[in-house]
DNA sequence: ATGTTCTTACTACACTCGTAGAACGACAGG
DNA sequence: CCTGTCGTTCTACGAGTGTAGTAAGAACAT
């Protein structure tokens, strides 16, 4: 049987949580379309991954559905099947879920009391905040 | 110079990390130190563990440095010796970092715009911003 | 054709986490 | 004194991760 080849129908991944090394790895996916080789080489400057490790990382990806492949002769071509604002979401979501019981707010408290950011920073985001359209943008 | 001044010796728990159940342990501790039995209580009502698995959870944790134990009689007694805030600014930290390039403006803008937050509390985190003192750096 | 090279697939190992059973030691009731 | 009982420690196992070697197949160069 084809093991690699899942025939993942309707694969949902709401609950997206990756690793350091994973999202390093999607980083560069999301930048387009990219075989392992290619992975590989952009990690090479921060990482010195064997490419083998990469293969095995994006294997691993592939697996849990969080990356799609095309396969281009004997090369495979790797995709995101999530984007990074999906993960961004998932992820900060699971962090206030944790480690803030739930509560939003409790995080950008935390960013701004603990002087998380800096001070010049906490301008633009009041920036932000004050251009902030009264659109319907509400979360049902 | 050594920016961390630990009384701890041979232990400097600066990356604190922790998994969602090992937080749960955690928010028990910080509410005073605790017994095997009393954490496993405590947990009963939200997961339904076996106290040996609380304990091994307890073990580990102390073999972290994250908590210390006290032996009374046959009891062991933990208590932690990292702070909420500790945690928090930890694994907040390393959030930004893995997901948002180290850009802790990147994250507050996320929240903002993902509407990561009820409309209602972007105006609280607003007020908050708009009362901050032009300097505070409240780390007591 | 034949070996070299590239690329993927399989296998492996050390480690952490969630989970918990089994063994062991201390203490109390009979 | 003997035996439960309780709590700790040991051991275990499946899953996921970081890391990579090895095997297998195809393409390429000579």
């Amino acid at each position: 049987m084809s093991p690699q080849s899942e025939d993942i129908p309707g694969d949902s991944p709401d609950g997206v949580a990756l690793s350091e090394l994973q999202l390093d790895v999607m980083r560069v996916l999301w930048r387009g379309e990219a075989s392992v080789a290619e992975v590989a080489a952009a990690l090479a400057k921060s990482r010195g991954l064997a490419h083998t490790t990469v293969a095995t990382v994006l294997t691993r990806l592939g697996r849990r559905g969080v990356v799609a492949a095309r396969r281009d002769g004997r090369q495979l071509y790797y995709s995101p099947t999530v984007s990074e604002s999906q993960v961004r979401r998932s992820m900060v979501g699971d962090l206030i879920q944790n480690l803030f019981k739930g509560d939003p707010q409790a995080l950008l408290a935390h960013l701004v009391s603990e002087s998380e950011v800096a001070p010049g920073d906490l301008d633009k985001v009041q920036a932000l905040l004050a251009e902030r359209p009264a659109k319907g943008r509400g979360r049902p």
